[in-house]
DNA sequence: GATGGTTGTAATCATTTGATTACCAAACTC
DNA sequence: GAGTTTGGTAATCAAATGATTACAACCATC
C-alpha cells in the first residue's frame, strides 16, 4: 500500500493505466463517481489530471472502465471459487470469495455507486447489465436457484452497504455495531477488522506526499 | 412536467419548505449527492435556485433533512406495521410496509446514496447513526433477533439496488430480469409494475401532488 | 394606507472542474 | 547521435455550480 510513488517516473501506458484505474477505484468508492474529480485520481495515482483525462477520454469513460474492471473481479473471483474444493460447499466458498474482495474497499463501493446511478443514462444500463452479470453467473454457473442467488445477493449488497457507511468507525464505541457486524460478517469479523484499519484514511492522503 | 407550477404563487414557508425537501428527495435519489444540484432541486419544487439555498443554508444541510425525512418515514412505516394486525406475522407485515416505501424511489434511494457515503466527514456519521436506528428498531421494537435484523436488512439493500439500478427498465426485454425481480418481490411485482412507470421519467415531474 | 415582516426572484460572483492545447523529455531505432 | 515515437506536464479555458446580494411583490395590522 506504499509502494505506489516511488515507481520509476516512466512507465509503459498500460501499467500506467492500470495504476490509475486501481486509484480510481477507490476514489470513486470513497466519493461516488459525480463526488470525485478528475484531479483525486490523478493525485492518487501520481500523475497529472490532464493525463488522467487524456488517457481515457472522459471522466465518465474512466467510471465505466472501473465498473468494468470491478465486476470483472468479481466474477473471477465467484468463478474461482466455484472450480475450488468440492469439500466445503459452494455457498461458503463463494461467500469467502465475496469477503474477500472486501479488502479492497473501493471495488465493491464503486459497484454500489453504479448500482445506485441507474438513472444514468449511459452508466444506468452498463450497471444494469454488470448486475444481471452476477446473477446469471450465480444462476447458471453456480448453479443456484433464483431464491438462493438473490438471498447470497441480498447478504452482499448488505456487506456492501455496512461497508460503504463504514460501519467499523464506530465499531469501538458502540456495542449495537458490534452485534450487527458479527451477525454480517459471521467468524471473519477478526480479519475484516485487522485488514481494514490502514483503509480507513481519507483517500488521498497517501499518493503524493512528497 | 405541467403540475408544478399552477399551485399558489406565495405560500407559507413551512409548506414551501415540505415541498423542496419531497423535490429534494427525488433528485438526490435520481443523481445523488454530489450529482444532485441545488438548481435541479428548485427546478423540481418549482422555486428558484437561491431560495433552496437561502432556506437550507447549504446544498449539504439539504442532503442532510432529506436523509433526516427518508428515515423518519422509514422509521414510522416500520412502527406501524409493527403495531397492527397481528393476525399477519411481523416480518410479512414489515416486508409489506417496506415494500410501500418502494413508490417513492426517492426515499429509498436517496438512503442508499447515504449509505455510500460514510467517507464524507458529516454526511457520513448522519448515514452510519441512521442505519443504525433501523436496526435498532428492528431488534428493540420488533423484538428481532440478530441474525433475523441482519436477513431483512439484507433483503431491503436488494430491493434497493434493484430498484436504484432500474432493472424495470429491463423487465419486457430481458427473462431473466423478470426472474430476478420476482424473487426480489415475491407477489408484488404486479403493484410495483404498475406504480413504477409514472416514476420512470426524468426527477422533476411530479413533486406536488396536492 | 403606510409599515414592516415574509415570501420570493434576478443578477452576479467566486470556485471548482472537466477538458484542451502547447510543450517537454525520456527512450527506442536507425 | 539525430530523429521519431511515447509518456508526461504546465498553463489555461469554458462551463457549471453553490453561494451572495440587492431588490421586488405580497400580506398582515395598526
Amino acid at each position: 500500500m506504499s509502494s505506489v510513488t516511488d515507481k520509476k517516473l516512466r512507465m509503459p501506458a498500460d501499467e500506467r493505466r492500470a495504476l490509475i484505474i486501481d486509484a480510481a477505484t477507490t476514489v470513486f468508492g470513497d466519493a461516488g463517481y459525480a463526488g470525485a474529480t478528475t484531479d483525486m485520481v490523478a493525485r492518487a495515482a501520481g500523475v497529472s489530471q490532464p493525463y488522467v483525462v487524456r488517457m481515457f477520454g472522459t471522466k465518465e469513460r474512466l467510471f465505466l472502465e472501473v465498473l468494468h474492471r470491478a465486476l470483472e473481479r468479481l466474477l473471477a473471483s465467484f468463478r474461482e471459487a466455484i472450480a475450488a474444493d468440492p469439500a466445503v460447499p459452494l455457498e461458503r466458498r463463494l461467500g469467502l470469495a465475496y469477503f474477500e474482495l472486501t479488502t479492497d474497499r473501493g471495488i465493491l463501493l464503486s459497484l454500489m455507486h453504479a448500482f445506485a446511478l441507474g438513472a444514468d443514462p449511459v452508466i444506468g444500463p452498463a450497471a444494469r447489465c454488470g448486475f444481471l452479470d452476477v446473477y446469471r453467473l450465480l444462476r447458471d454457473e453456480a448453479g443456484m436457484t433464483a431464491a438462493q442467488a438473490t438471498d447470497f445477493l441480498a447478504g452482499g449488497m448488505l456487506a456492501n452497504v455496512v461497508l460503504g457507511v463504514r460501519m467499523l468507525d464506530d465499531y469501538d464505541t458502540d456495542p449495537t455495531v458490534r452485534e450487527l457486524m458479527q451477525s454480517v460478517f459471521p467468524e471473519k469479523l477478526d480479519i475484516i477488522r485487522s485488514s481494514h484499519p490502514a483503509l480507513r484514511a481519507p483517500a488521498a492522503s497517501r499518493a503524493a506526499r512528497d
